[in-house]
DNA sequence: CCTCTTAGTTGCATAATGACAATATTATAA
DNA sequence: TTATAATATTGTCATTATGCAACTAAGAGG
């Protein structure tokens, strides 16, 4: 086997599932069943199946879907990681991804399942992990952070119709700052990712209107 | 070996080499000469060798430096390719990389090399090309004119001395757009990106002033 | 009815940006 | 000396973006 990783790497895929809850932006960490880096917490994560894969983005969804039991809507590439020492089994590739899942789900996914997950603080995370994990998380985080910097909304991490105060609260909560209301909200006039719906949310006070998606929307 | 790749697939690197010349953004293609693919037209890559390469990274640079005598300042990473048809020897890893080179060593490349080198228009290559690397020049392009078009200056494609027209003229070749001149400066003023020189280039009319990368100066 | 809280809008002062125009500077070339 | 061409700077004006404050709207709860 290490004779093979001379000639070819171990190549596989890691995923940065991100949510937001109160007030934090989480990602999924799993403790990890076998080795290598056995119990120590990592990003979900696995090895590329030629047979079973159609692309590294089959991968890195067949592996969530291995882990939690939702659909995702949203699974795109952050990098590469690589090199001799990253993987105590040898030369190995690891393609980063981030996947969103909306809020009304997230709870949907710890059960029935034995092994260990946990919703981490996704700057924070609290655990040491495993492999460069750490690193991966980090720039995942970064990714998604310039994403939404440049003006992209994370309509993928709201239910399927939302309000816009959730909208704001989703973006600050990623970028880590407080926006303003009225300039966070005539930035979204001109948007065509949404759109508004006659229904509206009752809550604690005045019911708040509720937005849906456009089909064409891509984050 | 049809077998080997059952399990695992065939990791290699692309790169797409750029330089500005000529009012046009370059890219070097290569004319391949070994199967597959042979004699059509292609970006320069190759295998990854684990036992030759510390990183992908590495393997671009390995791979590039192949083919051309220059070392490179820049390679950054753009995305991965992957499939099972994309190469026909079977499942394959492609981690595509671009990189910027000097206009004042785009000559010093062709030199004693027996193999067919060519700089093609990026935008319209002009070739139908090996693979998929039209797909991966199209998004290695997308994502330079992403970069340049958030504000990152694309110094490495310049001299290690340059005159802010240069500059411009580099910026406007990539954006393929025109700009304002004293916009343009206006906004280079608070950039720590690059600094003034006490030398000139004594060129056709009045002498201009030369700048210089700072030494934190990251693209 | 009154108050509180959240949703949603409006107005305004300021800053940043973009498009043009004009002008000064400094070399080459005739 | 003069014309020309490229560098370099300055100014104007309209548009747009941003930050802040004030205000209205609508329901919950006393």
């Amino acid at each position: 086997m290490s004779a093979t990783r001379e000639l070819y790497p171990l190549v596989g895929v890691d995923v940065a599932l991100f949510s937001v809850d109160n007030e934090r932006l989480q990602v999924l960490l799993v403790k990890r069943a076998e080795e290598p880096a056995a119990k120590q917490w990592a990003l979900p994560g696995g090895i590329l199946k030629p047979n079973q894969d159609a692309s590294l983005d089959a991968a890195a969804r067949r592996v969530l879907a291995h882990k939690v039991s939702v659909d995702l809507q949203l699974v795109e590439e952050v990098s590469t990681f690589s090199g001799p020492d990253r993987d105590p089994r040898g030369w190995s590739v690891s393609v980063l991804f981030y996947a969103l899942l909306p809020k009304d789900k997230v709870d949907a996914l710890v059960r029935n399942k034995v092994e260990a997950l946990e919703w981490a603080d996704a700057s924070a995370p609290g655990h040491r992990m495993a492999f460069d994990h750490s690193k991966q998380l980090a720039a995942a985080v970064q990714k998604l952070r310039a994403k939404v910097k440049s003006g992209k909304l994370p309509l993928h991490l709201l239910p399927g119709k939302f309000t816009l105060s959730q909208l704001q609260q989703s973006v600050e909560i990623i970028l880590g700052q407080s926006l303003d209301k009225s300039s966070f909200r005539r930035q979204l006039k001109s948007s065509v990712d949404f759109f508004e719906l006659d229904e509206y949310e009752r809550g604690a006070q005045r019911p708040a209107q509720l937005f849906k998606p456009s089909e064409e929307f891509t984050f």
